[in-house]
DNA sequence: CAAACATACATAAGCCTTCTAGGTATGATA
DNA sequence: TATCATACCTAGAAGGCTTATGTATGTTTG
C-alpha cells in the first residue's frame, strides 16, 4: 500500500531487456541483487516475478539461455537474442517514452 | 502487445492525484481528454479504468466530489481533499522516485 | 430531421501480471 | 551443525486494467 511495488506492474519485462542490453549475460538472482543496488533498495524484483518473466521472454524469442556451473552452483544465464534486436529496442523505447510522458504528468520535466 | 497501455498499471491512481494537484477540480471525461493531449496520444486513460479509480480515491478519502450541471449535461467534479494532502504528496513522491529509478535502469538518466 | 458523433457517466467479466508462500539444493559461515 | 547466502522453480491468490456494454443528453451533418 505504501510501497512502490505496484508501480512495477507491466514494466518488468522491459526493465529486464534494458538490463541485458547494458550488462550482457546475467542470471536471475544476479538481476535481483543488481537492481536492488542500482535503485537504493527501492525497486525490489521478487524471484516469483522474475523467473516466470525470464521464461516468458525466452519463450517469446527475445532471450537466449545457457546453464553454467560456478562454485558448485548452477546458474542459468540469459542474454539478448540479437535476431530480435528490433523488437527489443522497440519495447525499451516505448517504456522510455512512457516514463517521459509520465514525468510530464507528474510535473517533473527536469 | 505493441502499445504502452500495460505500463499504466499501478500508476493510474497517482497520475490522477498529480493531475488534480496541478489543475484543481476536474471531471472524469475531461481527464481522459487532457491526458491524451498532454502526452501526444500515448497515455490513453480508458473510462473503464478512470471511473472506478475516481470512486476508489474518493472512498479512500483522497478526493472530494460534487455534481454540476453544465449545458444540460451533468458533470461530476473531483478535487483533492486538503486534509489528506500529506498522503497525497507522499504517493506522488513515491511515483516520482520510482520513475527516476526506472530511468536509471533504462539508462536514460538525462 | 434523422443519423451520427461528442459529451458524460457507470458497471461487469475476463485477462494479465505480480506477490506471497512454498519448495529444492549447494556452499559458506558462525 | 545450524543458519545464512546463493540459485533455481512453481502454484494460488490478489489486484488493476481492458474490453464490452449500457444509459442519457447535446450537437453536427447529410
Amino acid at each position: 500500500m505504501d510501497s512502490n511495488k505496484k508501480f512495477l506492474n507491466g514494466t518488468l519485462n522491459t526493465i529486464l531487456l534494458a538490463l541485458f542490453k547494458e550488462h550482457g549475460k546475467m542470471y536471475g538472482y544476479e538481476i535481483c541483487q543488481l537492481t536492488k543496488e542500482k535503485t537504493d533498495n527501492t525497486i525490489l524484483l521478487t524471484e516469483g516475478a522474475i523467473y516466470p518473466a525470464l521464461h516468458r521472454l525466452e519463450k517469446d524469442g527475445l532471450l537466449l539461455s545457457s546453464k553454467e556451473k560456478t562454485n558448485g552452483r548452477t546458474r542459468k544465464y540469459y542474454s539478448l537474442n540479437s535476431s530480435s534486436m528490433q523488437e527489443i529496442d522497440s519495447q525499451i523505447n516505448l517504456l522510455s517514452q512512457f516514463t517521459g510522458h509520465l514525468r510530464v504528468l507528474l510535473n517533473q520535466k527536469a
